[in-house]
DNA sequence: TACAAATGTATCGCTCAGCGATACTTTGCC
DNA sequence: GGCAAAGTATCGCTGAGCGATACATTTGTA
C-alpha cells in the first residue's frame, strides 16, 4: 500500500508491495519512493515538497534526501533553490544499457536502419503495461529533440506497443488492456478494447503495428517486436514520421519490410 | 570508509562517507552500493558475486537484492543465469536528463551544430573528477554508435575536461591534476602535470581546447566549456572526428568557431 | 546417473540503526 | 524589519534489519 511508485504512463505495480515481507528493506524502498517524486515534476523540489509527495515525514525525508546526497544521486539546483536528480544516476543508466543485451546489439542494426528510412528510429523495451525507450535516432529535421531515454509510452495505443502484444497471447492482451488506464492522450488514441483487438490482430496478421496519430498529433509510426529466444516479446523497433509527407499507405510498403529486416537481425541469435 | 563507489573513471569520494554522521542512512547506501557492483562488470552478476564486489555478507546482499527486484531496480538476466540492472533505472535517467536545465535547453542547440559539422557532437557534465557524456549525436558513418548516456571520461587528458579547467583557477586545476589517476589510457595521453598544465593555458588563450588521441587512437576532439552564470565550468560541447580525415589545424579552424558558438548560445541565459 | 559445487531461499533471536517529534537556524520576500 | 518557509540539528525509544546458519535447487562434470 505504501511506496507507490507512478511515472508518466503508470509505472508498474510497485504498489502491492507485501509490508510482511521479511527480506524487504523498507529504507530502501523509501530511497527510491523519494526519488521517483521527480516523476511528477518539471522543477526543482523542497524537502517538504519531496516528503509530501513521496508520502512520507519531514524528518524520513530529510534523512533520504541527506544520504542521497551524499551519493551523488540528488543535488542542489543550480541556484540552489531546491533538489533534483544527481549526476550519479547517469552511472547506473549506463550500466543498465551496456547490460542488456538487445540494447547492445541493437546499436549498429539501429544505425544501419537510420540511415537507410531516414526517418526517427527508436528501440523500445517492454515493461509491464509500457514500454520504455532506451535508445533514439532522430530524423534529421526534428529541431526538438530529445535523447529521452526514459520516456515511456503506453502500450495499449502505440505501434510498438501493438507489436508487442502480437506476440502475447489473447489473454495476456485483455490483461494489459483491462489494467491499462486507457484515455485519449489525442482525439485519434483508441481506447475501445475490441478495436484495440482488431488493431493487434492486424499487426498479427502483417508482420508489423501501425499507429496514427495515437500519441501525437501528425504523426505516424511502425513497429515491429523484439523477441527473446523463447518467442517472448521483449520491445520493440518503431520507425516515426510525419503525416505532412506520408500517407499511412505508401508509409506502410516503404518501411515495414526494413523494420522487419531490422528485427529480425535482432531476434535470430 | 566503507561504501566506496567506482566508476571506469573513478566516480567521486563516496568514500569518506562519514559513519558517524547521525542523519546517514546506512541500508541507502548499501542499495547503492550494491547496484554500483555493476560497473566493473560486463555480464549478469551471482549473488555471491555481487556480496563479495560490494563488500557486504550474503544476507545483506540478498536482503537488498530482494527488494532491489521488487521495486524493478534489479531484474533476472534473460537467461535467468544471473542479475542485471533494471529498467526502472531509465525513470530516474529521464528525471534527471529533463530537470538538468543545461542538458533541456541544449538539444536545439546540438542539433543545429552537429547537422552544420556532421562530425560527432557530445555534451558532457562535470563530476569531480570526470565529464559524463550526456548527450551524444554521432556522426554518419559511426558504425558502433552509444548513445552511450552515463559513460564517463577523466578531465585531465580530454579536450572537454581541459576547456572546463581553462575556466577554474590554477589552484583548482592544480588540485584536479592532483587527485586524478594519471595514466596512459593511449600511448599519446599527456599525464605529465607540467603539460597538462600548459594545454590548460592554451586552451584559456584560445577559447577551445584540444585533444589529439588521448582517449581513443586516431581520434581528434575540440570542446568548449558551458558555464553557470557566475562563470563556474559546468561542462563542455565536444566535436570529435577521425584524424584519417582531418589534420588538427584545420580542424580547430573549421570547427573552433562553431563549437564557441553553440556553447555561447547555452552560456547567455 | 550420481556427485560436487555453487546458486538462490528461508529462518531466527539480538541490538543498534533509524524512527518521528520537536525545536533551532537560516534564507528570501513583502 | 518581520514573517513565512526553507534547511538543519537533537534525542530517547523500539522494531527493522542485522549476520549466522541451515535448507533447497540448479548446474556442470566425471
Amino acid at each position: 500500500m505504501r511506496y507507490v511508485q507512478r511515472a508518466e504512463y503508470g509505472v508498474p505495480p510497485a504498489t502491492s508491495v507485501d509490508d510482511g515481507d521479511p527480506l524487504f528493506v523498507q529504507a530502501i524502498a523509501r530511497a527510491m519512493q523519494l526519488l521517483s517524486a521527480f516523476h511528477d515534476t518539471g522543477k526543482p523540489l523542497t524537502l517538504n515538497e519531496i516528503a509530501s509527495m513521496s508520502g512520507m515525514g519531514k524528518s524520513a525525508a530529510q534523512r533520504v534526501v541527506h544520504t542521497l546526497r551524499q551519493l551523488g544521486y540528488i543535488q542542489r539546483d543550480a541556484d540552489d533553490r531546491g533538489y533534483v536528480p544527481g549526476i550519479r544516476i547517469l552511472d547506473h543508466t549506463r550500466d543498465y544499457l551496456r547490460l542488456n543485451p538487445l540494447v547492445a546489439r541493437a546499436s549498429p542494426v539501429l544505425m544501419e536502419l537510420r540511415r537507410t528510412v531516414r526517418e526517427r528510429v527508436d528501440l523500445s523495451l517492454r515493461d509491464g503495461l509500457r514500454l520504455v525507450y532506451a535508445a533514439r535516432l532522430q530524423s534529421k529535421r526534428e529541431t526538438f529533440f530529445a535523447t529521452l531515454v526514459g520516456q515511456s509510452v503506453p502500450i495499449y495505443c502505440t505501434s510498438g506497443g501493438r507489436a508487442v502484444m502480437a506476440h502475447l497471447s489473447d489473454a495476456q492482451v485483455d490483461d494489459i488492456i483491462a489494467r491499462s488506464d486507457r484515455h485519449e492522450i489525442t482525439p485519434k488514441t483508441i481506447t475501445d478494447p475490441e478495436k484495440i483487438r482488431a488493431k493487434v490482430r492486424e499487426a498479427r496478421e502483417n508482420g508489423y503495428a501501425l499507429a496514427l496519430e495515437e500519441i501525437l498529433q501528425g504523426e505516424i509510426a511502425i513497429a515491429t517486436a523484439l523477441l527473446a529466444p523463447d518467442g517472448t516479446p521483449l520491445g520493440a523497433i518503431h520507425i516515426a514520421g510525419s503525416l505532412s509527407e506520408w500517407d499511412a499507405e505508401t508509409y506502410c510498403r516503404r518501411f515495414a519490410p526494413l523494420a522487419a529486416e531490422a528485427a529480425g537481425a535482432l531476434n535470430r541469435f
